[in-house]
Order: C-alpha cells, then sequence, then structure tokens
DNA sequence: CCAGTTTTATTACAATTGTCATATTCCTTC
DNA sequence: GAAGGAATATGACAATTGTAATAAAACTGG
C-alpha cells in the first residue's frame, strides 16, 4: 500500500481526499496536516511515500515544504494540489522539485492513477483532465528557467478567458455573440487559437477545462 | 441577513457550505444539524429562515423532516440538496412542500442566488445550472401527482447515463465507440434522446450536466 | 413459436463547429 | 502620417455533430 500524507489547509479539502484514498486499497492515508509546520513534522515522523500538498497553505506554504521536505528526503514523492489561477506558484514548486501537478476538483480515478504513477516512476503525472494544463504550466515554466522572452509563453487573453468561461455555461458560437461584441467568425478563430493553446479537440473539451479548472468561477476585468 | 441552518450528515459537506456562505454578506449560518432530529429540533429553536437540507440523513431522513417542519412552520424555506441519482426521493420531497432543489457541487454564484430567491418568493429555485435537472425533477413530480402511467416518465438508461459520462470526459463519439460497443449512429441517436431527456441543446451542455450533477464518479453497472 | 418491445443500425440530411488563408480595422510609436 | 502589430472580420471549406425516419436484430412473455 503507498502512504500517503494530505496536506491542505481546508478541512473540506482534507476530508474528500481521505474519503476518495480510503475506497481505493491501494493507498492508505497515513495522516493529514493542516499547515505547513504539520506537513514537515508528519512527513518526518511518518514517513510517507507520496504527499498531496495544497500551495496555499498558512504557517509555511507549500513552496517552501517541498523545498524542506526535498532537501531532507529526496525519496518522498510530492504533489502539488492547485487552482488554475495561482500561475506565479507554480515555477517556484517545480524548481523546488514538485513531482506532479493535480487540479483540485480531479476525477477519483485520475487522482488515485496520478499518485500510484508518481509513486513508482517518480516521473512528473498527467492525468487525463489535468494533462493539458500540466502541459502550460511545463511551458511556463520552462521559459521562466531559460529567461526567454514572454512573447512565445502561450498565455490565455482576456477575450480567450471569457470565451473559455462561456463555453463552460454551455453556450453557443451564435450566444457568446450577445455576450462580447464580436463577430462570429471571430469568435470561432478565438476558439481555434484556444484549442491550440490548451492542446484540446473541441469546444466540449474546453467546457470540461473551463470547469475543473476554476476559470468558471473568476471574474475577468477585460 | 438571511438566516441558514445547513442539514447534512457529511461534515465535509457541511463545512464547504457554511464557508461558502460566511464569505456573502447576505447570509448568517446559525446553525448546523447533521441528522434529520437535530434538524427538527434547531428549527425550532433557531427559526432560520431558509435550511439547506440534505435528502438522505440519518435518524429521520430529509423528506420526513420537510413534511414535520412545514407543518409546524410553513414560512420556513427548504431547499433540497441532492445529487442526480436520488430520483425516488424526489417525488415525497416534492409533494411535502420543499422550495427548491439544488444539486451538490453547485457553484457559490448559483447557490446564494437560489437561497435569496427561496427566501425572497418562495418560488421555486431554478439556478442557471441546476435548472435543467430540475425540469426533469418536476415533469417526474407531475407525473407521480396526476398518477399517470410511469411510462413517459423520461429516465436515464445505464446506456444513456454511460454516454453521458463519456461526453463528460470530452470524448467525440468515435472514441465512444471503443468504449461501449456500439455504432457510431447508434450513439448519435443517443445522444440525441439525452438532449431531449435533459432538455439541452448539445454535447457540451452535456458534458457540463455530466460534470455538475456528480454523474462523472458514479459507476454505472451495464 | 409468435407478437410486441427494446436495442441497435442505417441512411440521408441539416446545423454547428473548427480550420485556414487572407483581409480590414484600429492602435501604437517613431 | 507611415510602418508595424494587434484585434477583428470574412469566406470557403472540412469535419463533426445532431435529427429523423425507418429497418433489422435481439430479447421477452405468453
Amino acid at each position: 500500500m503507498i502512504k500517503v500524507l494530505i496536506a491542505d489547509d481546508q478541512e473540506l479539502l482534507r476530508d474528500s481526499l481521505e474519503l476518495l484514498l480510503s475506497t481505493d486499497e491501494r493507498f492508505e492515508v497515513i495522516g493529514m496536516a493542516k499547515d505547513g509546520r504539520e506537513t514537515i513534522n508528519m512527513s518526518n515522523s511518518l514517513n510517507p511515500d507520496v504527499i498531496l500538498m495544497d500551495i496555499r497553505m498558512p504557517e509555511q506554504n507549500g513552496i517552501e515544504c517541498v523545498k524542506i521536505i526535498k532537501d531532507r528526503n529526496n525519496s518522498i514523492k510530492i504533489i502539488m494540489l492547485t487552482t488554475f489561477d495561482s500561475d506565479e506558484y507554480i515555477y517556484n514548486s517545480l524548481k523546488n522539485g514538485a513531482d506532479g501537478f493535480l487540479l483540485k476538483g480531479i476525477s477519483k480515478k485520475d487522482l488515485c492513477n496520478s499518485i500510484e504513477t508518481v509513486y513508482d516512476g517518480g516521473a512528473s503525472i498527467e492525468p487525463e483532465t489535468a494533462q493539458k494544463v500540466f502541459r502550460i504550466f511545463c511551458k511556463m515554466a520552462k521559459s521562466f528557467f531559460t529567461n526567454q522572452p514572454e512573447e512565445d509563453i502561450e498565455e490565455l487573453s482576456s477575450v480567450e478567458m471569457k470565451i473559455i468561461q462561456l463555453i463552460g455555461r454551455g453556450y453557443s458560437n451564435k450566444e457568446i455573440i450577445n455576450e462580447i461584441n464580436l463577430s462570429e467568425g471571430t469568435i470561432r478563430n478565438y476558439i481555434s487559437q484556444i484549442l491550440k493553446k490548451l492542446d484540446l479537440r473541441d469546444r466540449t473539451q474546453i467546457a470540461i477545462f473551463a470547469i475543473q479548472s476554476g476559470l468558471l468561477l473568476k471574474e475577468i476585468d477585460e
């Protein structure tokens, strides 16, 4: 059994994660930490195989934790839990040696498989649903490390974000026209752009992405 | 401020609901009950404006609670929390006078608006995301009240459920073929069926429905 | 086995979606 | 105001998706 430590300040998420993992015989949740300090202490005393760690935590944030824990024992695998909007933190946790990223709101199957993958190979995980996001993050991180000009990072513009949101609410192209004042052709073009950037295939996958990445809940300012 | 009582046996959900509502100044969570008996007691002692109530609860289930509470004080508004799979219970809670339904996993905005709507008008709520589901429920309830033959209730078959799931994972029709052994034409027909039954327009909306109704996480037995 | 129902398939068609090359317009900035 | 770049638009096209009518196959209860 893979020994898992859960680290998140939200009781909500801790409990739901534990519940999820407890129904799969591959995993044993050996502890739950509610802040950075607890996480570090428990990773010492309990010696988990994998830590599921929220990026935002009180006392000591996830990124610092990764560094400290990895410095002390590099064999402990760490998967960061993140929402789509915490871009700024991604760079540093990658640099500090996190083994994977997961979007909160991932499906049970994907979560379990990801833990197993990370545990087995130490390889970075790419569960079905988070795969695309992960790629973006990797790209961003890469350009951060290589100090490449930011031009060729494929970031989403605010129009694109807006369109993603609307698709995530089930709007057709014609309905999108009423929300943002663009011609249908232009909207089509934007959607093509979005598909390329996110490496998705069709609007349905955009909708799924919108929901699972938490983008739906964001206020997008023009 | 609207006084809200939360009734759910899952701590997880109670806490997340409280957390959600606490960030909105329109609401004040005045109590949280973990079973039917507590709910009834607290609704007496605390006199809430609105109760968010899970349908499945120990001691006394949500439906019985609705009846008892509504009999005693009809001005207390009650919103049932439900997952898509608890069809059987819907009829009775409607009959007992529940004021609204919400799918667990609804967005914050929709939840808050729903509470307010129910509080203001006593009218039944139809937040954007739950609207379609609600319609189905209404249809079912209607046919229950009118004692119409059950034939014309549009329930989802297990194949349909399965297809909804796959669409919710972003599969194209061709990809669905590999998962369930049917011709593409047949799958198309099934999707048409699903769209009619759920009163949706296209596969993107099906995907959204799949995620938000929790259907994605369900194991569907053939 | 037969009649009736359900499930699956086929076909043809319409609508929507996605792609691409190529404008046009608008906004900077020099 | 000219040059260049971004945002927006257009049109033609292909692919996918959705609809509907109809048929064949599989299953079911008598």
